[in-house]
DNA sequence: GAGTTTGAAACT
DNA sequence: CAGTTTCAAACTC
């Protein structure tokens, strides 16, 4: 009782928001966050402790221990409705089935049963004494608190990383997510971590680095796994879905991914392209293999990573965490992004001018309205030059740390802090120079009581000019991409033992200009070459 | 469906 | 933190 009235006490929308945030880094969420734990806490509490009406009438077949597969984080502060509507098994969209618990003695207020774990309220279910109801909503809260109390992470999912939410164990189910682990890991001794006793294997995860159990046999290689599986398409295809996983959100960086766990058996698993495996780790997997029976501790040798990537471990041989490196970890930096962005900006501004002197169609207001946009831009420009030189230091954001400049919570150049625009403050510039448009234009022609055509004239000037923005913005931004590829793929070449790999260049769609990538030398793999070199073919086409 | 096994959760 | 107990799901017959 007293917990719970105890953490109430807190600001409920600071500790939203602040768990949304964990939301988005659950699976390092509380290596970011290890200060907050109470602020967690409360947030759970306030998410779960809310009554909510009954969900509605549970389908068919009761569904097992769902609470070990259920993606559906705490932290979102959903509901209990709400996550009661989700735990509704979505395959397919099919809806498919609900929990419904056997409880007898713990009153469905304890996380032996499924549905309070779930953070659900029971419903439909056949157990006896139920306290987990709206009936006993005070009883529940208390409970609720008393278990967060003892576990502040007790009804976060727990598994995590899952891009997938098809984990209700049936066997049609059995796609592995590789992607995904159990965070706390299972402690198994005679299953074998193949039957669902097992909260990996019901899960539909390999065991990882987490867990202590022993004979553990639910990792790729095991045979007895993959019998248990019908064909190994679907593991090959979570790995593709894996491996393409790391490479985004690599490149992307993103830090909570930057930690890949490097599960002791999935370390031994052969990803598609990784240059990375070196005789240690072959030697690794047949000895692991070998070892099956009496597991060795984790280790950090060397393991294979994620393909391309380069692989660090967290410590020389303590911990046996990896972190993922992208390829374009060191291609692709925050100033690129930056100077990309502000790019963008000058040559939607050019396009602008090239238009109107082409056509020259820009009357005296078209004219004022282009030099206020060029003047704009090139103004923004200027400014964004200047804070890309006194921003934030290029290590603090390159690589997979870029997404931290997001988190700031101010989205791109703010007029206070005078950041560098982001992409997503880029489209909304371009929001502004349509108002400015609006501002200078139609005024002027209302003010002049000016006619119907000349204003549908003037609008269409204004569509021919935002769609050749759009087109040269677009254009740029695509070979931009194009040669990032081919940077990551050169790099991912120079890791590689394969010493083809196939560079994905593609033609330009339109207008003509083919910049040639595979002939992208080393010393240009970093983002400012490529910026330039971006910037090279704006020259030209200018 | 009853009984057993199993491992997570709770407790000491 | 380790050992023990409780609990309910998973499993077997």
């Amino acid at each position: 009782m007293e917990q719970s009235a105890t953490v109430s006490n807190f600001p409920q929308r600071k500790l939203a928001k602040q768990l949304e945030f964990t939301t988005m880094c659950r699976a390092s969420a509380n290596a970011i966050l290890p200060e907050h734990p109470q602020a967690q806490l409360q947030a759970k509490l306030l998410a779960l402790a809310k009554p909510q009406s009954p969900p509605p009438p549970p389908q068919s077949k009761p569904q097992r221990r769902l609470r070990a597969a259920h993606p559906l984080p705490v932290a979102t502060m959903e509901s209990p409705k709400s996550r009661q509507q989700n735990n509704i098994e979505v395959k397919d969209g099919t809806p498919k089935k609900q929990k419904h618990c056997h409880c007898r003695n713990s009153r469905c207020l304890k996380l032996y049963c499924e549905c309070f774990a779930a953070g659900i309220y029971c419903d439909a279910c056949n157990c006896t004494n139920c306290h987990n109801n709206v009936e006993h909503d005070a009883a529940r809260q208390e409970a609720v608190g008393a278990t967060l109390e003892r576990n502040p992470n007790a009804f976060q999912p727990k598994i995590a990383n899952s891009p997938h939410k098809s984990l209700d164990g049936r066997e049609e189910a059995r796609e592995v997510t590789a992607m995904a682990i159990h965070n706390k890991g299972c402690n198994c001794k005679k299953s074998g971590c193949l039957k669902k006793y097992c909260e990996c294997f019901q899960a539909n995860v390999l065991c990882s680095e987490n867990c202590k159990c022993m004979d553990c046999k639910n990792f790729e290689e095991n045979e007895e796994r993959k019998a248990l599986f019908h064909g190994d398409h679907a593991n090959f295809m979570s790995y593709i879905q894996q491996a393409a996983n790391a490479a985004i959100n690599g490149a992307i960086g993103t830090s909570h991914l930057g930690t890949l766990p490097a599960s002791k058996k999935r370390k031994n698993q052969k990803l598609f392209f990784s240059g990375t495996a070196s005789d240690q780790s072959i030697h690794r997997i047949t000895q692991f293999q070998q070892e099956n029976h009496l597991r060795a501790p984790a280790t950090s040798s060397s393991l294979l990573s994620a393909p391309g990537s380069c692989t660090i471990s967290a410590s020389s041989m303590g911990s046996s965490k990896l972190i993922y490196r992208s390829p374009l970890t060191d291609v692709l930096r925050s100033q690129d992004v930056k100077e990309l962005c502000s790019l963008l900006v000058i040559v939607s501004a050019e396009a602008t001018k090239a238009l109107a002197e082409k056509n020259g169609k820009m009357d005296k207001k078209g004219d004022q309205l282009e030099s206020s946009l060029v003047s704009s831009d090139q103004e923004k420009h200027s400014k964004v030059e200047d804070n890309v030189q006194t921003s934030i230091p290029d290590d603090c954001l390159s690589g997979d740390q870029v997404d931290t400049a997001g988190d700031s919570g101010s989205d791109g150049s703010d007029a206070q802090t005078g950041r560098p625009p982001s992409p997503s403050t880029l489209a909304l510039m371009c929001d502004e120079q349509d108002a400015m448009v609006r501002a200078t234009g139609s005024p002027d022609a209302a003010a002049s009581n000016g006619s119907l055509t000349n204003q549908s004239s003037q609008g269409q000037i204004f569509t021919e000019l935002y769609a050749e923005q759009e087109r040269i913005v677009l254009t740029k931004f695509w070979n931009f991409l194009n040669r990032l590829i081919t940077c990551g793929s050169i790099k991912e070449a120079m890791y590689s033992p394969s010493p083809k790999i196939k560079l994905g260049i593609q033609q330009e769609p339109q207008n003509g200009v083919t910049t040639t990538k595979t002939e992208t030398s080393h010393k240009e793999l970093n983002g400012t070459s490529i910026v330039k070199s971006v910037d090279q073919v704006v020259d030209k086409m200018s």
